[in-house]
Order: C-alpha cells, then sequence, then structure tokens
DNA sequence: CTGAAAGCGCTTACAG
DNA sequence: CTGAAAGCGCTTACAG
C-alpha cells in the first residue's frame, strides 16, 4: 500500500563498488552526510552551501578520491569541456611550419590551464571536413579554433552556419572573428628597414598568393616601396617551404642579377632563399641582405643568423583562445590583429 | 487504479524540440516505427534487427540528420572514443623536432578514420602530468600514446599503475608497451656505410645522453666500430636541436681536426653540424661526410641534401595505435621495434 | 542553505 | 527479432 518505497534504497552504491568503479558523487554525499545536490553545488562554484556542509565535502572528496564523470556532467549541461583544434590544411606539410607546431602547442597549455581541453582535427580532405562538421554538430565540442592558412578554405563557411562558436587564426574575410599578426605592417617594417640599409634593388620572395598571409605581407612591402617597385623583383614561392624559397629566389637571380636585398615572406623560405644566394656565391649580408618573417626557431639557426619580423605567437594563441572562450560564454569578442616586432641578426 | 500509466507520454520529444536541440533516438524511432532500443541496435552493428526494420531505421536517421549524442553513449558504454596523445617533454622545444609532429599528424589522421579522436596534452611539468593522470582516472580517455623521449620519464610509471590501456612511443624500459624504430640497427646501417666510404676518423654528434635513442644510436655506432672507436671521436650533445648540433661539431673539430666523416644521431644535429663543419672551411661531402638521422622534411633541404637513416614514421604511427587499440580492446599486443633504413643523398 | 526528484540521451539485459 | 524498463552519474529548478 505505501507507494512511495523506492525499489533497492542502498544497492546502487554497493552494486557500483562491486564493479570497481571509481567514487561518484553519491559516495561523496553519503560519507560527508549530505544530499547529492549538495556536493553537486559545491563542486559547481560552492555557492549557497554552508560552511560546515562545504568543509564535510571537501573533506570527503579527498578521502574518496573523487572525480568528475564528465560524460555524465555533458550529458545534462551540454557542455563538453573540448575544443576542436582544426588544421584546415593539405596534409603534406601540416607541421613542416614550426609556426603551427608552435601555435598548437601555446593553444593546447593555455586551454589545459583553464580546464578545457584540446582535440587536434585534420581537415584537408572533404570527408574530413564533414567529420569536423559532425562533430561540431554533435556537441562533442564547445567550440573551434581554426586553423586555416589558405584563402576561401569551405570550412569557414560551413562552420559559421553550423552556429557553433568559431574563432580563425589569420584573417578571415567572412563573418568568422579571428586573430591575426600585422602581416602587412610587419613587412613594411621589415621593407623599410632593407630601404634604410640603403639598398636600391629590393626583391621579395613572397607567399603563395592564396594565402592572406603571403598578400598581406606583399601588401606591406608594396606599401613601403611606392613607385619604386619593380615587378621583376617580385616572386610568389609555391608554398611556404625551404625548398620553394630556394626556387623563387633562383628565378630572382636570374631575372634580375643585380638584386642587392631580399624580404622573404616566411623564415622557412628565408631559409631556402639563403641556401640559393649561398650556392649563386652570394655573400649574406655583404652583397645581398635578407630579411625573413616569423622569428621561429630556425631564424637563430642559420648562418647568418636571420634579421626577421617576430610574430607575437603567445599573444595570437592567447587571443585565439579568450575570444574562443568569450563567444562560447555568449559575451561579445572582437576580432584582433596583433603587432610585430622586428628581430635585428645578421642577415640584414 | 491502473498503475502502469507512464507520467508524460509523449512530451519528452515535444519539449526537447522546443529546445531546438538535435534529434535524439527517440525522434528517430518514432519517425522509423519502432523502439528506442531498435534504433540503438541498428546504431551499434545492426545485428538482430530485421530488414525491414533497418531500412526503416536508416531511412530515418538520415531524413533526422541525427547523430549519436556521445557524452550519453559514454555515460553508459564507459567508452570516450578518445585517445589522448601526451607529449612528456620539457615544453620549450617540443615541436622544433618534426618527427614529433609528424608521428602527431600521423596518429590523428589514422584515429580520426576509426572514429576516434585525439586529445592533445602536454605533461613537462608535475601539475601537467598530474592532470593526465586525473584525465585518464576520469575515464576522459579509452587510453593514452604516450611520447617520452627521456629516460626514467615518471609519468610511464604513474600511467602503468592506473592500468589504463597505455603505450609508448620509444623504447620503455618498463612494463609498458611501446613501438620504437631499430635505432640501434639504424646507427649501425649508417656507420658502416661510412667506413664503406673508406673513411677512418670516424665521430659521432651522439643524442643526449638521458634519451633512449641517444643511448641506442650511440651503441650502435659502437657495434659498428668495435674496437676501432676512439672516445675522443664521440661527443653527446645537450638537446636534439640545431645550435646543440653546432656546438658539438665544434667540440669535436677541436679536438680532432682530423676527424674525416661524421654520423649526427639525428637530422636537426646534422643541420647544425653541417653548419659547423662548413663554417669551419670544411667541405662536405669532399673533407668530411656527414649522415644524419631520421629523414625528417629538413634533410632533403639542407645543402648538400643529407644522407640519413630513415626512421619508419608512417609505420611507427600505425604501430602505436594498433597496439593501443589492440590493449583497449582487451587483446594482448607486443612491443614492436621497426626497421630503418639508409637514404643515400649528397653529404656523405 | 538543502533535499527530493526529474531529466539529460543512450545501451543493454530481460522477456517474450 | 523487438519492446519496456532500468540505469549510467550528474545538474538544476523546485520547494521548503
Amino acid at each position: 500500500m505505501s507507494d512511495e518505497a523506492p525499489p533497492h534504497p542502498k544497492s546502487r552504491g554497493a552494486a557500483r563498488r562491486a564493479q570497481r568503479r571509481g567514487p561518484t558523487i553519491e559516495d561523496v554525499a553519503d560519507l560527508a552526510g549530505v544530499s547529492r545536490g549538495t556536493v553537486s553545488r559545491v563542486l559547481n562554484g560552492a555557492h549557497h552551501v554552508s560552511p560546515a556542509s562545504l568543509a564535510a565535502v571537501h573533506q570527503a572528496l579527498t578521502q574518496t578520491g573523487y572525480v568528475v564523470n564528465q560524460s555524465a556532467r555533458s550529458l545534462v549541461t551540454r557542455r563538453s569541456g573540448t575544443i576542436a583544434f582544426v588544421l584546415s590544411e593539405p596534409q603534406d606539410r601540416l607541421f613542416e611550419d614550426p609556426v603551427l607546431a608552435t601555435l598548437l602547442r601555446s593553444c593546447t597549455q593555455l586551454l589545459g590551464d583553464q580546464g578545457s581541453s584540446l582535440v587536434l582535427m585534420l581537415a584537408g580532405t572533404p570527408a574530413e571536413r564533414a567529420r569536423v562538421l559532425t562533430f561540431a554538430r554533435a556537441g562533442h565540442t564547445d567550440g573551434v579554433l581554426l586553423v586555416s592558412t589558405h584563402t576561401g578554405d569551405p570550412l569557414a563557411a560551413q562552420l559559421a552556419e553550423t552556429g557553433i562558436p568559431t574563432v580563425v587564426c589569420g584573417r578571415e574575410p567572412r563573418q568568422l572573428p579571428f586573430v591575426a599578426a600585422d602581416d602587412r605592417g610587419g613587412a613594411r617594417l621589415m621593407t623599410r628597414y632593407l630601404m634604410d640599409r640603403d639598398r636600391h634593388r629590393i626583391a621579395t620572395v613572397a607567399g603563395p598568393a592564396d594565402t592572406p598571409g603571403g598578400v598581406e605581407r606583399l601588401a606591406g612591402f608594396r606599401d613601403e616601396l611606392g613607385d619604386r617597385v619593380d615587378e621583376r623583383l617580385i616572386e610568389n614561392a609555391s608554398a611556404y617551404t625551404i625548398s620553394a624559397g630556394r626556387e623563387a629566389m633562383d628565378l630572382l637571380l636570374n631575372r634580375s642579377p643585380d638584386l642587392d636585398a631580399v624580404f622573404v615572406a616566411s623564415d622557412l623560405l628565408a631559409v631556402g632563399a639563403l641556401q640559393a644566394l649561398q650556392a649563386a656565391g652570394r655573400t649574406v649580408p655583404g652583397d645581398v641582405i635578407i630579411g625573413g618573417f616569423d622569428d621561429s626557431a630556425i631564424a637563430s639557426a642559420t648562418a647568418p643568423p636571420l634579421t626577421t619580423i617576430r610574430q607575437p605567437l603567445p599573444l595570437i594563441a592567447a587571443g585565439l583562445v579568450e575570444v574562443l572562450l568569450d563567444r562560447i560564454a555568449g559575451r561579445s569578442a572582437d576580432s584582433r590583429i596583433l603587432p610585430t616586432e622586428l628581430v635585428i641578426r645578421e642577415s640584414a
């Protein structure tokens, strides 16, 4: 007749323990002598909890070695605690560029410090892109950090459509917020520096024309040179690699043997350009001075070490994470363009 | 009197839809005219389902655009669908080494193809290591891929204790299964090749003494040279970096100006060694021949391109993933040591 | 401040 | 082959 008797008042905990699972919130509650709700409250901010309960719960928490079951929590909160770091690039040279690696490391660290985890996803093929979209739609991720160096990446538009908080690394012409270095300003800085060294045949190995960074840096080069730019002193590299840098420099050298300075759009490219120059018998910085871009680890490892433009990678990573977290929290957050800096070493 | 009437027979779906959530298994079941259980069965293998139901469910699945809620699934299956890729390294040069980046990329891809996702975790500090352990204990991950280049990494032991499936990349003296390249054999291959070029003052820039790879490669060098090894022709680099390679080579050159060949324990180190050699006025491969290890992207980008030992990175990644997946599935899986290969270019 | 209860979306014996 | 039901571990109004 008593219809409120629960089936097995105490058997849940016992059964669970028998299966050798970790302690649950209920175990903690039992030990602390409070309800599940109270334990949950201290776990999530500890507001509206009496000092006595708080102490008891903390005690029980450490005593049991409790660790939250994220699946259960996510199921109700609809927050995964996970951020997707998406590399939208043809696979091959995904990491050949140390800039990407550094960015990935910084973001992982920042996110970790803040309690989220980073899942890495590749999105170089249509199938992979579909996977990213499904993943995002399924709520596996609270937001995405899209690293896309190519203009017109289809994923950006698709991600924008899903409505899931997204921030892109590098200039993004679409509706998505982005964080980027001031590529154009940096290029001006370097070009101006080269001009000030009293060089008059200043060439540039520009980045690939389908990358926002490549376009911006070339624009900065043109800005500074004004009507002194000679189109024969401009060569786009086919990719951001050492060999592409070498090839572009060889072309430039053939076309304009009298060049006496060159601004190269990335350090990796500059390594190749340097090799081409030296192979052609030019001394650096005697015959030709050369400036790179990025200030990646390799810049100080070449002979001579590269004068370059420092990208504020730590700031970029921090900006990316901040903007994304703001968006996730429903706060508005604007795109950011971060200042670059000239680093003078020996190549120019 | 009828005590089996459920409270709100149909209201769940309606409420849910009002909140603009994605379709659930229940929506699919309703549409297909079957029960939740049946939909779940087709989602998980489709055994014991009639062709008719199967068709109806598939139909409903695509029609609704259903995508599984992984949190809910994980809560019951206790499988997260996630693998942690843990980099147990001091932070600084985490990615300076292209080998790590390549490995990470391959593992991400392999895991993705197979339906799991990879969460990247750094474990260079005690706090980070604690985070990894908590993460693993909380069941956020089904297994861990530990990339640890230093001997005596405390994390390996701790991970072994937790009992969570783990496989380490690189030789691991402890109880954990590992996958590694045959460093020792590779070193022998290169040393033998150098000897066969009729060189008699063969030096080596070895890796740091606290890394299994460094130790193994040096052992291979000694194996092959036998009693012809001259201790003055051996120098350990302080790290796997370009500048460390340069420093070690300088030391060697000072000590033994007559050296005519050098086996360098990594390509990155070899880049530095090459610079040091050339800065000292030695021609390569004229005066000195030099062999690297790894066959990373930079090996073909130097001038002259590096003769080196190829690490079977794709195989290593595949092995890592296979062994881990086997372990997770409860199957036994042995450690693997994969063969290396000599790649002849121009430096030797 | 705090307990009881509902509910998140799924899987999996259990019967049939 | 298939439904009904229990249960995974947690959070969050809802009352008090």
